[in-house]
DNA sequence: CACCAGGCCCTAT
DNA sequence: ATAGGGCATGGT
């Protein structure tokens, strides 16, 4: 079946008012940090973690860099999964400690040279390397999630379940504009919001009428 | 009480 | 290549 990717954009930017760029977060460190934190973790709770590390006048590449592990476990302590996510915020630090620390430095580097390096770190995988590249490094770079995954196999769309074929799909039948990669990614996350999580065909979903599942 | 949340790594087939 | 277990907190 045919999905037209920016009439859906159309329908889902109608349906649901999300700001500019969707990703909650005050700078692109804030944003690097809750890519990472928010694996398999309700956002609440990464806010949490990012509101400790706020408190604490830690939210900085460097002085994060520097702090004990014990420290840092306790810090994102709320965001589960701690102890492995600490070494994980290691990892992408020490990895950005290879540029300064620096945002400016990042810019101009290659986007999939960019992408690579993020995806040998050990703790960041696709979705998370995508998140970091579209909302903190300005890059294109489509991010896909259980929720995609979900929402299009709802709508009776017939694709391999695989990432990296969901991703190209998207980026090859949208516009290259931040702006568009931004917002759709997030609308797709509100409106995962509402729609119903157990019975896999939803009942009182506004793309009803647009879902070709027989019902 | 059970279940889930904006994944990822490691291991065993 | 791919399936399944472990990781952990807080909200509903």
């Amino acid at each position: 079946m045919y999905i037209d990717l920016m009439k859906l954009y159309d329908l889902l930017s109608n349906e649901y008012k999300i700001s500019d760029g969707w990703w909650p977060g005050n700078n692109k460190f804030e944003i690097m940090l809750g890519a990472l934190l928010t694996q398999n973790t309700n956002w609440g709770n990464v806010e949490k973690s990012l509101e400790n590390i706020k408190t604490n006048s830690l939210m900085d590449p460097e002085k994060l860099y520097n702090l004990s592990l014990e420290k840092l476990e306790h810090l994102i302590k709320p965001s589960g999964f701690y102890k492995m996510k600490a070494k994980y915020v290691k990892n992408l630090l020490g990895w950005f400690k290879n540029y300064e620390f620096s945002f400016e430095k990042i810019a101009i580097k290659n986007k999939d040279e960019l992408r690579n390096e993020l995806l040998q770190i050990k703790g960041i995988g696709k979705e998370t390397a995508d998140s970091i590249l579209l909302y903190a490094f300005d890059k294109l770079s489509f991010v896909i999630d259980a929720y995609t995954k979900r929402m299009f196999a709802r709508l009776g769309f017939k694709i391999k379940n695989d990432y990296d074929t969901y991703k190209l799909f998207f980026e090859e039948n949208i516009p290259e504009d931040l702006l568009i990669y931004k917002n759709y990614h997030g609308l797709i996350v509100e409106h995962s919001k509402y729609i119903c999580k157990k019975n896999p065909i939803c009942q009182n979903c506004f793309l009803k009428s647009y879902c070709k599942l027989d019902r």
